[in-house]
DNA sequence: CGAATTTTTGACTAGGTTCAACGAGAGTGG
DNA sequence: CCACTCTCGTTGAACCTAGTCAAAAATTCG
């Protein structure tokens, strides 16, 4: 259901991972084809298994492929946080590259595909392709960033607020990696469980607050798509600022109503699969 | 190159900065010394004074010589959201180096002393000494290892348990760069509105928790004071694992009193007295 | 010493949790 | 093809943590 969040092998353009390290630095096609041929074959992962696992020793890095995944912690009395989701292109376990052992664990929201470069692979490359270090910096930093915008969310915003500031960053994470286009659904399903450990609510009450965003038509109604009808109340409510993803071309998603009115504008006389494509919605 | 000019009477090896770095990962005396070269003359910060402004070009990093400062962000709502403590070895602005403008500010939680590193001879500097460079990397992912850990216990936890581990935290980080001493009271004057805007607290409310924590003998009841008394307590109640801090010699600091005190190279072995006050920080 | 900041206290309110149960789909095996 | 199970979503009601407002006490600082 939904168009698949899969990247298939177009050319290493097409790669998640070259289009996720390009949207943070520019990379040349060199650095691109190096990069690409240290990945190891892709392995799946269903959903609720571990990828990464906490404690386990690190010697490779996870490239998650297609679907979705998520860093988490679990606390002693059970309760675990998500303090990360990992959308295709993203590097699991990049923070406890250095670490000997990951004080994490990443495990897999939906099903997943994922693709694992040794850990000495990428001590070599940097070495060689110096740029390409420089785009894993900047990536980190990039993660970095995200979980200040986190922590400064989930405490002092209100539950739709939380919300509705996760959905922007997750559209506008997968828009840059070209998953995404404004209008239309997309088919990530994040449970509703995995919302409340990643935004520290009750699944209660993300399932009440869901159903406030939807009456008032900021998303879909269906469970399983993320899909954003009003791009401009949703970023209003949530007062999310896209500059802390550190995308390079800041300069689009930037611009208020005009501009997305546009893009809604432009899609609407044209072809929205939205309203066929998809399962009824209420 | 060239003589260590701002190293203080002590020597080098007892500068925070080479303390904090060192406290990560191991560095020999050529590196100190460059790094320390690098360091321009420090500057005094008025508890409430911006040391990093948000918005600001990134210039050069701030590295905490004494007094406590914070990461922060301002919300839309005119609320601050702390996202980070610095204390004395810390450096303010890393996340931002790479980035042409900085995402979030720094400032002064108490009377600070400040030095400069700029830019340039940072990136100099990791050219000349790659070990240096991965210190300062391990230096970041720990920053990181920090963030994810503050999103795990804001939302999971209760107010006592959140502040709690905030104790636990600032204290052992003290610890490190050798600014703290078991069982003696630390002049580490964290204001209650600070605390407040770190945990996403109310005032009031952190107010109320403190009475609980002191009454309960886990902290002192001086407000100008980090005072632990009852450390193993306090670790319980919050949780705390300091793993997630990567310092190198992890043994040492999980054990009780009469271990660290061997491995700190006290003379005697005898119980550091609490009584002996110790003189203010700031 | 006086002013400003910080800490403390009280009363009231609201947002969010917990518990418990029911409904709806998807997969599975007979 | 249907019953069974399992997971996920939805709903209601009682309860409680923590926020807000307001004001007094204590501390710091010029």
């Amino acid at each position: 259901m939904g168009p698949p969040i899969h990247a298939d092998a177009r050319g290493y353009h097409d790669h998640v991972l070259v289009r996720r390290l390009s949207s943070l630095w520019e990379l040349d096609e060199a650095e691109k084809i190096a990069l690409l041929d240290e990945l190891a074959p892709a392995r799946s992962v269903r959903r609720g298994e571990d990828i990464v696992s906490e404690g386990s020793k690190t010697a490779s890095l996870a490239v998650i492929l297609s679907g979705l995944a998520c860093q988490y912690h679990m606390l002693a009395d059970g309760q675990r946080q998500i303090v990360a989701f990992l959308l295709p292109g993203d590097i699991g376990n990049l923070f406890s590259s250095v670490v000997d052992v990951h004080d994490h664990g990443v495990s897999a929201s939906t099903h997943c595909e994922v693709a694992h470069i040794p850990q000495r692979s990428l001590d070599r490359l940097v070495i060689s392709h110096p740029n390409l270090g420089c785009a894993i910096w900047r990536y980190c930093l990039s993660q970095c960033s995200v979980l200040q915008s986190w922590l400064s969310n989930m405490r002092r915003r209100s539950a739709a607020e939380r919300l509705a500031h996760l959905f922007c960053e997750q559209f506008m994470r997968l828009e840059c990696v070209g998953l995404a286009e404004r209008g239309k659904p997309v088919g990530l399903h994040i449970v509703q469980s995995d919302l409340a450990d990643a935004t520290g609510m009750s699944s209660v009450h993300v399932n009440r607050t869901l159903q406030q965003l939807r009456n008032r038509s900021l998303i879909g109604r269906h469970p399983a798509l993320l899909e954003i009808l009003d791009w401009a109340g949703l970023r209003e409510l949530a007062d999310f600022d896209p500059a802390y993803l550190h995308l390079r071309r800041t300069g689009e998603f930037s611009e208020p109503e005009s501009r997305t009115a546009r893009i809604r504008g432009l899609e609407s006389d044209e072809v929205i699969p939205a309203s066929r494509a998809y399962p009824p919605v209420d």
